[in-house]
DNA sequence: ATATTATACTTGTCTATATAAGCTGTCAAT
DNA sequence: ATTGACAGCTTATATAGACAAGTATAATAT
């Protein structure tokens, strides 16, 4: 995977910005300047910049210039593909994986079907897993992946990252996916694996797509409703829904 | 407000895939046929693109093309900022607003120092509205509007749609929020005004901000659980969180 | 028949240039 | 002191052109 200049920019820029080189309130160096700072031209300038705009790292003033937002984004994002692993190295917080189940399986989980009606029955690989975070658990993963294209799921890497996997080792792009946010009531069996009181549980379906459109994953998430919080960052959309 | 060549661009062909004209699962004209067909460069076509790429309405193929996605958003979104109103109209919904308090008041109230303890105490409006969907309640916004920039809210605009009266009226540009959702137990005068049994509620908090950085807008909406959802659209950043 | 090459598409990236328009401070006229 | 014109910043938009790289198909050589 090569880096376009437009990815070093934004990826340094946004460096210096968690880094605190580039403080929260104030303007980053102006279009022209960052030109001649990478030396490139100012359209290559200006994707960066509307890349960490849509992220909600910075805002654009017209006739102004750049300033850098406050971003405390911390909490469990659901927002943005971002994988357990990924979260908890880049929040470093204290958590586990513990691969529950794992199995090749010739059609869809009858409880995957009432989440996505639509999804013709298909072979694939099951993992269930719980994620601990301070030795407590916090999420039960759910995910059935299709076996064209993932053929193989070590066990080593359930209990790592998937994505990895996916993106390094089986060289596939992950694009995309959709979300659907609903709380649920659930049997004694996920309350005790998740260890709560109630019977309600937050549920996060998701569906995963490769940038050729074609879907590789299911995932139900189940989350502790006491411990749930996610953090999102939206922008006026110029378009109508 | 004057929209650019990208803005008409993009919505026509928002709107041309909304109409079934571009189906989806089947490509739209390349970037060169599209750049005959309206007029302009290819960058300005590329920019219109990009835009729907990344609100999800399309697919972008290196080498192939731009294909149309199987976009089903109904649900209640809470990505990308949309006004209940606008929602409302969107999609073609049975829904009401009762205004249930409408006063000015010289600092926050206590129950959004807990929500967001960062927030000076500051002069504003308060609102409480309880939207209802086919006659049963669905979510109770609280919302505290900041003096400067808002000075008055006519009773008029809290029943219809604020963000028009902000944007339209006052000309002021809304530009992002970041919210947090989280699930709350609730007192039961709210359990009573949303009429709900279990004492659990959805919790969306948003802060508001205007395109100059400066936070318009503070609102706690209380959702049913048993008719929460949400739908998300997300693509996989190239930048780490 | 199979494999290779050529080609004509497609999108991705980058450059250079031009004009428009918003913001701020300066300076002069009133 | 206020106003107004202006210069010099800033970002916003649009254009034309070039080359790279991925995809698909047709022609060609083996």
């Amino acid at each position: 995977m090569v880096k376009s200049k437009t990815d070093i920019i934004a990826q340094d820029i946004a460096a210096k910005i968690r880094h605190g080189q580039f403080k929260a309130g104030t303007f980053i160096p102006s279009e022209n300047q960052l030109t001649t700072l990478y030396g490139t031209s100012r359209e290559t300038v200006r994707k960066a910049l509307e890349r960490l705009n849509s992220l909600g790292l910075i805002q654009k003033i017209r006739g102004k210039g750049s300033i850098v937002l406050n971003l405390e984004r911390y909490s469990f994002p659901i927002s943005g593909i971002t994988s357990f692993a990924e979260l908890n190295r880049s929040l470093g917080m204290n958590a586990k994986t513990k691969v529950l189940e794992l199995k090749k399986m010739e059609s869809l989980p009858k409880f995957f079907k009432e989440k996505f009606p639509k999804q013709s029955k298909q072979e694939g690989i099951y993992v269930e897993r719980l994620r601990l975070i301070e030795n407590e658990p916090e999420v039960l993963d759910c995910d059935f992946l299709f076996t064209p294209p993932i053929k193989e799921l070590p066990l080593k890497v359930a209990q790592n990252s998937i994505y990895n996997y996916i993106e390094n080792d089986l060289g596939l792009e992950i694009s995309y996916a959709t979300k659907e946010v609903t709380v649920e009531r659930i049997n004694t069996d996920l309350q005790k694996k998740l260890a709560v009181g109630d019977n309600l549980a937050v549920l996060v379906a998701s569906h995963s797509f490769l940038s050729d459109t074609t879907p590789f994953q299911l995932t139900l998430s189940f989350h502790d409703p006491s411990k749930f919080k996610f953090v999102d960052f939206a922008r006026r959309q110029k378009i109508k829904p």
